[in-house]
DNA sequence: AGCTGATTTGAGTGATCACTCAATGCTTGA
DNA sequence: TCAAGCATTGAGTGATCACTCAAATCAGCT
């Protein structure tokens, strides 16, 4: 019984099979059958929307339009609401851990790496009108007791984070740059700490002064590891 | 057209004006007409839920069964969700204002309270199963532009706080247990920064003997301040 | 051209959202 | 004892929620 007597318009688009949502080029090489959406594309739209808005206020019909795709489209590509959530929260965890592996892996002094790290973020987000706080803190902070895993595993992945810089603390230890007896699991801790702190000033609006004041602050007390007097905290 | 002839039992509850719910006693003094709820029971329950479950993820339904009232006593009372969260978001700045001001207000000495503030946070949320992060971060970072008003409020309620903190730092400093240089408003900035991750961390669920040895850290950096060397901070 | 099967579509689903209001019930003053 | 007046009630409002599925669309093959 669908009367489609007065549908004057139908909606048209076109898709390249790239993701990109240009008009139907001649040359169109296909050879299963290609997807006029772009996963990592839709992921990092769905990344941005999610961060911006965290995961409660994001409608369905906000990733539509961030997305570009139907319902339909999505359910068939991600699932649920739920589930794509979880991929973007991976997504944005992997890339947070490679920064971080770049420090370790870098050729520089690595605690000069994790001060300059800290100096690097304010300076990033002291620029970026839409300043944000870590997403996994974000995602920790939403959820709620009848989304225990997003929660756990927004734990698990800053647990997992933590471990990283841990390492390269572990690493700064072994090349040198910080005594033998340095506690490193108690300087990764305090490090992922100020990290989180910094970022949450930002996202309130800290001054960029201010905030890259504050790095430099936490820079410095990394830094003074370094020359011995500090390296190991203060005794209770 | 309403049947109540299957209506074998009706719900019974006794309020007495002063917002307990205890059963009714012969002596009610009532001059124009005394609410059978209490406007600060309520806001208190609001408090706890909108605390744990955030704005988003709390709904009217939550609130009735939380306050012990109907939709209609509710917006009679608190006008609209939006509204009662932000009552809820004032009580809980006073809170925590007032918390701050016994620091300066009591006997002891100034730094020695900022410092045994940061501990005992610690050790309170290190004993609460429900550990949870600042109201007002968790506002700010949960409010979206279409919400802007809760964002610049939590902001603007930060800032309070904020001041609060760097008057006990002056006073401090006037009582001569910080050198006449120290730079109050970076001191603190740095102390709501080191409060904002304490809290962050109890909430992630960091154990209690980290926890407060995180604390304890953060809490001997400022009584180090009183003792001379590090009252200003490093020099950029 | 026409068939085939993978893919996209978007109107529609029931549930739940924040919120309303006519009806009810209780307290008070007469 | 009762009328008056207001606080409380809770079923009901339209809107929006996350999500579904039959139909349409399109590329590749014959």
């Amino acid at each position: 019984m669908l009367d489609l007597s007065d549908h004057s318009i139908l909606s048209i688009r076109f898709c390249g099979k790239d993701g990109t949502f240009a008009p139907p080029s001649p040359i169109f090489r296909c050879m299963t059958r290609a997807r006029p959406y772009d996963r990592n594309v839709a992921l990092d739209a769905a990344l941005s929307l999610f961060w911006r808005k965290g995961y409660h206020a994001t409608s369905l019909k906000d990733l539509e339009v961030a997305l570009r795709m139907k319902p339909g489209s999505i359910y068939a590509a991600f699932d649920s609401k739920h589930a794509l959530y979880l991929s973007v929260l991976e997504r944005y965890f992997l890339r947070t851990r490679d920064e971080l592996r770049t420090l370790r892996d870098g050729s520089g002094p690595v605690l000069k790496g994790l001060a300059e790290h800290l100096r690097g973020v304010a300076r990033r987000e002291a620029h970026d009108p839409g300043r944000s706080a870590c997403m996994l803190v974000r995602t920790m902070l939403d959820a709620t007791a009848g989304e225990a895993e997003l929660g756990a595993r927004a734990r698990s992945y800053l647990d997992a984070i933590r471990d990283e810089i841990e390492a390269a603390f572990r690493q700064a230890r072994a090349d040198g740059e910080l005594p033998d007896q340095a506690d490193t699991a108690l300087l990764a801790q305090r490090y992922q700490s100020n990290m989180t702190a910094l970022r949450i000033e930002a996202h309130r609006g800290l001054g960029d002064a201010a905030l890259i004041g504050l790095a430099e602050q936490m820079a410095q007390e990394i830094e003074a590891l370094g020359s011995g007097r500090l390296a190991s905290p203060p005794k209770a």
